[in-house]
DNA sequence: TCTTTTGAACTGACTGGTCAGTACAAAAGA
DNA sequence: TCTTTTGTACTGACCAGTCAGTTCAAAAGA
């Protein structure tokens, strides 16, 4: 049985293996190290997980996990308040944004492993990528067949693209312009997906 | 004095390593595994390069290398023959997709290391992404001057996300829809930043 | 022309250290 | 009582970096 103790250590050893793993990398950060920054015994690691793979593949369900709720929810809100779905998409971005503000660790680590071949957790990874990019899609979807936006556009290519320039441009944020804040970022972002970066500087 | 049959085996352990650690990563490669795809002793590497770090290093600024040349490039030919800084842009959002295409490891591995902390090559990192960056941000910046950019675009940022959609519309292409030409995301990509996403069907 | 020397480039066995995973008895919850 | 955690000790595989020795093409010498 899974008791709340047993969840409370297991929260304990993701945390500290996710700041680890996004500093080091999977392979230069060992299990003694993940033990320790947790505060816990080398032996309470293999009690709660099969091995090292394991416990790394549960982090990044439980991570991506978080983030596709934050986009379904975001996208949800707008909706219930009757926003159009160009309106959603802003909303997705931000939360897109917000989630990483404050995991920036598992971002960091999600992002190093997702295109790599050849490795344990492939499926894994492939499975939740699957899953959070659904929810964007969902919405482009529906503002093509509503006609908020062109039917021309490809929506698989576009919600990769929109992800990407969400991810790059937040990790940047934080990695090299810490000093801005969330709404610069977002009202950068939002220019670029409403083509108002494109004409004069006539517009608002 | 360093020879042309130096340079040559340098070249083979910059390929061997490369594929090598977009795959595994820089921790779970081993240094005699470059070795043996590059098809010389491990000693060979050692006699070559430092350390397994320094091999990494400069194998990051020889790659970074040749995209700010292909960016650089592919803007001044636009402006050699007439067009606009916009026109700049496409140009420098194809030339990334054809970079990312002929060289998809490297891709992997630099986007994989990029928003690590705390490794060795940390400041070599920054310094190279810094190179290419500048590249796009200089034409950004040449439009928003000339008036073909709207002046309320934030140039780091914009270029930040530019760089970001380019980067993993690509390398979501390469993984997970293989099939699609290079036009076809070339002009999804164009189409996000010309401001054609947004609006009715009636556009082309 | 033929022989000898030189030194850069390369080789691969070896060393010292690291680390994932195991074992288990005793203690601490619940 | 039953589950979970602790802490220490251990094993066996693996690996970065070293170093004494080899290769060979080209220069020097005869």
């Amino acid at each position: 049985m899974t008791t709340a103790r047993r969840q409370a250590t297991r929260q304990k050893l993701y945390e500290a293996a996710v700041t680890l793993i996004a500093e080091q990398g999977f392979s230069a950060t060992t299990v003694e190290e993940i033990a320790e920054r947790a505060g816990v015994a080398k032996g309470t690691v293999y009690y709660n997980f099969a091995s090292k793979n394991e416990l790394f593949e549960q982090l990044l369900q439980h991570g991506v996990g978080l983030l596709t709720v934050s986009l379904r929810d975001a996208a949800d809100e707008v909706a219930a308040r009757g926003g159009t779905r160009v309106d959603a998409l802003d909303a997705q971005i931000r939360a897109g944004l917000a989630f990483i503000a404050r995991y920036p660790s598992f971002t960091q680590l999600y992002v190093a492993e997702l295109w790599r071949t050849n490795r344990a957790w492939q499926d894994t990874l492939m499975l939740v990528r699957q899953e959070a990019v659904a929810v964007v899609e969902k919405v482009l979807r529906e503002a093509v067949d509503n006609g908020e936006l062109s039917d021309e556009i490809d929506v698989p290519l576009t919600a990769s693209a929109l992800f990407g320039m969400v991810l790059v441009a937040a990790l940047d944020w934080q990695a090299f312009q810490s000093h801005r804040s969330i709404d610069d970022v977002h009202s950068a972002l939002s220019r670029l997906l409403q083509g108002r970066v494109s004409g004069d500087s006539r517009r608002t």
